[in-house]
DNA sequence: CTTGACCTTCGAGTGGACTCGAAGGTTTAG
DNA sequence: CTAAACCTTCGAGTCCACTCGAAGGTCAAG
């Protein structure tokens, strides 16, 4: 038996990060499971509730859509067989895949974001240009000088 | 020198994975720099566009909004000094914190999937529980049993 | 027994990021 | 010369994920 502290739902929001109103929200498109509620109606969650918040918060994070989530959130729920099994595993495998996949992506841009520090470190240690140096004011302006380099058609 | 190869938007659109649309969209809230055009008013583009639309797909992993994204593209393109030099290196540091953050998370997610898939593996090998077996079929029915853990209130 | 912080539902509104359609111009193959 | 496949702009529409406001109910402290 998990641990079973009752909290109502600014609680779970505080706890969360997410707000009373978005857990109202993932509530209504199935998201969440319906919690009990007390006599009065108020909703009573449980300690998983908030466990399995933080799965969501990361699985958003991989950019997953709130109903793949939601998709994802049975295979944690799913105790037992059922006929959505193959497709529930096909689904995790995907975002597993995705997962690792974005896991050197954003490895590659760490580094992309390291070199334009590195850039933007080299380059001003004399202080600022000329006042008349309009680099970066206008929007427009294209590239003068190539510092660090991102991409790299990939 | 760069490359120079010179490309239609349908070109670049397949090289990036953004359609057409989405780049006319890009260079119109400032993200991406009006391209040169053909006299008939064709855009052009670069090699180095595509360069940048591939860090932009990077930068948008990471949860960037396209507005973060158009600064920093800046840092890309700042070879020379400017006064907004020091919001840019605060924004690119702070965004390679993140990046960092993120690919714990991800590994921590990857980690979870994981183990829903060893959860799933090990519970079918006998096949599909009974007809009347109702698990998943229902998206309002609690957990009966749990396999893998997601989550651990972090 | 009132005040203030919390809770409820409902429907409407917001912001970001596209996405579409209309109405037309250009380019290239046959 | 025509047809198909591109390209242009513009404004409007769509989808997702919230977010807000109204109108009201509950509950503990003072």
């Amino acid at each position: 038996m998990t641990s079973q502290g009752t909290h109502r739902i600014k609680d779970v929001a505080d706890r969360s990060g997410f707000s009373a109103a978005t857990l109202r929200y993932y509530e209504d498109i199935g998201l969440l499971p319906p919690p009990s509620r007390t006599t009065a109606g108020y909703r009573v969650y449980d300690d998983d509730t908030i466990d399995r918040l933080a799965f969501v918060a990361r699985a958003k994070q991989l950019g997953c859509s709130l109903d793949e989530i939601a998709q994802l959130s049975h295979a944690w729920d799913a105790g037992r067989c059922g006929p959505l099994q193959d497709q529930l595993r096909l689904l995790v495998a995907e975002k597993l895949t995705a997962a690792r996949r974005q896991i050197d992506d954003l490895t590659r841009l760490a580094a992309e974001l390291e070199m334009a520090m590195d850039g933007l470190d080299r380059h001003r240690p004399a202080g600022p240009c000329d006042d008349d140096c309009g680099c970066l004011v206008d929007p427009a302006m294209a590239a003068p000088v190539r510092l660090g380099r991102f991409g790299g058609t990939a």
